[in-house]
DNA sequence: CTATCGTATAGAACGTCGTTCGATGGTCGA
DNA sequence: TCGACCATCGAACGACGTTCTATACGATAG
């Protein structure tokens, strides 16, 4: 059934992971709790299932991408999609992560990738690590950020950047020899903007991989 | 007591996370369910308080790393040693990941490598993102190989590069004509070290942050 | 000496979860 | 009408995290 995904999308949306329970799910479709086993084999196919069935949406975005004639640029572009669609979805950072191999549409964009690295004049091997090397950064970096926010934070109780403050307060009670770097950057750190800091590191990679390629 | 911890790590590197549970460890210390909560709060904590046990080791590692006359290269040896911490405690890259800026020895590790990053000729912005990426990489690469391996792999059913066979040959059974990319590296994948490519595309990186940092 | 309090241990009990299983309809061709 | 197959359902099971109460040990105070 399409809509046992829909649904279990629709919980992983509201609450995370622990949400997507196998009696909320079926109560939410108004169905019993076997029924569901009778579309998935366990809670892993459920998941594998749901973060591919929203893979297929960012797919559809990221392929209606215009082409650019720089496959760096190309390649950038396909990043921040993918970026922005974890972003929103902060669970899924974790399961793009499992089995990348084997989720179709995940599949798909490490292709979509790969072929604009297969644009660049590498050697074959350059073009694995390139690829890979993209891919990686941007499902850790999503994943990193995708940490289920505390629980203030879903609560309301206090917002991104009261948690942030928080965070920065820390570093800075920090004894300032021992950690320089920390109270350095405490203040850009309080207000900062996960896509900036997500493009900064892209920047970096690419940059990287331009220099490799001879541009 | 220290033993729990280290029995916890013990239960962590048997046989990943689903090891360690409540009652394993109590049978294992030879003692009562009820009593390790009198150490630990919840299993966040024991989890927060494990990876963080095995950190203060990976840490003193990392430290008597020979210091580099090149900041850069600094880096890269951190980040190599860290990536080779994680590599050998697959379960550790997840809670890696999970309070970063809470767990101590990982807020020493990401100012180990910021103290690098002061070292460049950047902006304080340009540094905090420097240093977010690296971190990010290094990190995000791990979690995406700690990723629990294959049950196959963990009964010794089959090898490391059995698994890998398989997903080569699946991604060779694709349409060559919608899939290219991943045909030109179902043989590099077959047979890849994954240090190596987690070494190349740090060097990607940290070639885009020297181009950066104007050498 | 005994009463008391903080430290530490132990395990039964509770609620929730993923999962299994057998029973029950419904539909359709023979 | 009869089975064969698709689909649904919810009770039941075992494992888990967690809570709670009971208990013991040691030191300190009266």
């Amino acid at each position: 059934m399409q809509s046992v995904m829909t649904e279990a999308v629709a919980l992983l949306d509201e609450a995370g992971e622990p949400a997507l329970t196998f009696r909320a799910l079926a109560s939410r479709l108004g169905t019993g709790v076997g029924s569901i086993y009778w579309y998935v084999a366990s809670k892993d196919e459920l998941l594998d299932r749901a973060a591919d069935h929203v893979m297929a949406d960012v797919l559809v975005a990221v392929e209606k991408l215009p082409a650019a004639a720089d496959p760096i640029d190309s390649m950038r572009a396909i990043a921040v999609a993918l970026f922005a669609a974890v972003a929103d979805r902060p669970w899924l950072g974790a399961y793009f992560m499992r089995d990348t191999g084997t989720q179709p549409n995940a599949l798909k964009v490490y292709e979509l990738i790969g072929q604009q690295v297969q644009r660049l004049d590498l050697t074959r091997r350059e073009r694995f690590h390139a690829a890979s090397a993209v891919i990686g950064y941007v499902i850790g970096i999503a994943a990193d950020l995708g940490q289920q926010p505390p629980q203030e934070v879903v609560d309301g109780t206090a917002s991104r950047d009261d948690v942030l403050d928080r965070w920065a307060d820390q570093w800075r009670a920090l004894d300032r020899e021992e950690f320089p770097f920390l109270h350095e950057i405490a203040d850009e750190f309080a207000g900062h903007d996960d896509a900036e800091q997500f493009r900064a590191g892209l920047d970096l990679l690419l940059a990287g991989l331009r220099l490799q390629s001879g541009r």
